[in-house]
DNA sequence: AATAAAACATGACAGATATCATATTTTAAA
DNA sequence: TTTAAAATATGATATCTGTCATGTTTTATT
């Protein structure tokens, strides 16, 4: 089994923090697991005893409306630790995460992890840092929704996701999104979202690969309104 | 002038957390100041350089769309702190701070407080789930914004500000808000918010006493549709 | 390969909300 | 007090978006 203090994974981020002795306890404990696409890894309510570090892979975070609809709340991708907040407090979770694709996480059990982020004030000050950042996308993404139309956040949410997950080779978007899912990102219906998209493409804003989508306008979508 | 260990206030906040060496060394180094209503006490872009213990009155927390208007993402009151990013971060604010109200606040300079952030793991502990907590709270307020209307958006708005901060003795809600500031809430045009709450008024959930707004039937705005 | 199920697509229509216009009322300033 | 400015209010209208209906395409399963 892998080792932590050699994962390459760590470095982006707060486990980079932790000092050698530290990875190989958490290593000792931790668990790999494959994660199938679709499959949900916790549910709003469930109480979380572990982080989940990301080694491929990507997955939603979303939260249901009293109106019955999924919303997702922000994307987790290979990198990243899942389920942070389960560190700092006991209550249940709010959020659900949901594979997008086949995934490898390691599970690092709470009991092992905490004390570090007691004691070890590098490591804390990192998830702290890391959280003031989400903090503040979160605060873009209410924006957004407050102020934006359903065109011009589906345009934003095409252009986050190139910038921030990347294309294939044949320059489509890495991550497979099904329409729905981005109904459930911008917050409106899915007739919406597949119109909307469908609208992109014939002013030739996007284009599509199979079910990739590949952006043709950069700056047309950005010029969106 | 008060000293920070005597102060009440910081019971309501992360600063409950410094030891009373670390108190006093802050207060000898703080400054209170009266803010005026209407105030900005710092702007999107500003570096801020420690944050501000509010004693007294309430403030936004906005944010400039790029549609000319403004979005409140969150209201700070007595107790609270504000810029706590700005501990974790150097980067400049991505939020504009107006008091709403005559306020009094203590500024903490950051070269005093960021080494007890680092050394005090208690604190830093604490800093970190009041994070956590306005992470949650934000993605509530995602969730609301995306998928609800504005009628129940500007209904929850009032009973959020009724549980939250309070209301006067005559049973009115103790802050004071404009209805641009509802509409900036809400995420909603100000002839919207107007209108809304007079359909508020005339169905008998809400009155208005002066410029103050008196919840009446609080199980009637749960079920707004 | 055949079939069922899911995802995608598009039209028609209704309802919600923004915008513009115009009063009225309240607050601030001279 | 008078006047100007800001906040509140309301109507008319256009636009955006959701919902329902229906059809097509793609994917999965037997």
């Amino acid at each position: 089994m892998a080792k932590c203090e050699q994962c390459i994974i760590k470095q982006f981020n707060s486990l980079k923090s932790l000092t050698k002795s530290e990875l190989m306890r958490i290593s000792s404990c931790k668990t790999s697991k494959i994660i199938k696409k679709g499959t949900v890894i916790f549910e709003e309510g469930d109480v979380l005893n572990g982080v989940y570090c990301v080694k491929d892979g990507i997955c939603k975070l979303s939260k249901l409306s009293e109106n019955g609809k999924d919303q997702i709340v922000k994307m987790v991708v290979k990198g990243q630790l899942l389920g942070q907040r389960s560190l700092i407090s006991d209550a249940s979770s709010n959020l659900q995460a949901t594979a997008l694709n086949d995934m490898e996480v390691c599970f690092i059990p709470k009991t092992e992890i905490i004390a570090d982020l007691q004691k070890n004030p590098k490591f804390s000050f990192d998830v702290l840092k890391e959280m003031a950042n989400d903090l503040k996308e979160a605060d873009d993404v209410i924006v957004n929704m407050a102020q934006k139309s359903v065109r011009q956040r589906l345009a934003e949410t095409l252009m986050y996701i190139h910038d921030s997950f990347g294309v294939n080779p044949d320059g489509t978007l890495s991550v497979l999104l099904s329409r729905e899912d981005y109904a459930s990102i911008v917050g409106t219906a899915t007739e919406s979202a597949i119109r909307v998209l469908s609208q992109f493409k014939k002013e030739g804003l996007i284009s599509t690969i199979g079910k990739f989508i590949k952006i043709e306008d950069f700056n047309g979508l950005k010029r969106v309104e």
